[in-house]
DNA sequence: GCCAACGTTGGC
DNA sequence: GCCAACGTTGGC
């Protein structure tokens, strides 16, 4: 088991968004990245992951759980692209930024300080509980 | 809106 | 298999 995160412009895709979706869950679709892909094929139902705005926010808003594994992206026909399919879990109560993040020493090997354009990046175990924690999240829903 | 970083494409 | 040209992402 392990844990994500996944980026998205909220003028294309939005937490609030996601959130309305529900229990249902929505394709991660468009990725057209190959390390961002592969990192979708290695998800599990039941993994988790946090939801950051980029662009506008800059900031992890959330928590999403994968409710659907690696699958075809309904959005081309080029079978090289595939996703998979995230539900919203909670709000981050105190949304974590990447300037946070930037600014604490236990997440500085972190992608999304690492990264910058990745879009889908795994996440450390130590570096998911750290970023709750700073997000005022007590009891942060796990993986396994 | 700009631009740096980085990923992809295609010619050789 | 290299690399120049080009396209995209994302922070500022």
């Amino acid at each position: 088991m392990a844990y994500w995160l996944f980026k998205s412009e909220p003028d294309a895709w939005s937490w609030e968004q996601q959130k309305a979706k529900g229990e249902a869950g929505e394709e991660w679709d468009g990725i057209r990245n190959y390390q961002a892909r592969n990192n979708m094929r290695l998800m599990k139902l039941g993994d988790k992951g946090f939801f950051y705005h980029s662009n506008e926010g800059l900031e992890i808003v959330g928590i999403v759980e994968v409710c659907k594994e690696i699958h075809p992206d309904s959005t081309t026909d080029d079978e090289r692209w595939e996703c998979v399919d995230v539900k919203a879990v909670c709000d981050m109560p105190k949304p974590v930024t990447r300037n946070d993040t930037k600014a604490n020493p236990v997440l500085s090997n972190m992608a999304l300080v690492t990264h910058t354009r990745l879009s889908v990046q795994p996440v450390t175990q130590e570096e998911y509980l750290e970023v709750c924690r700073m997000g005022g999240l007590d009891n942060p829903p796990r993986s396994d």
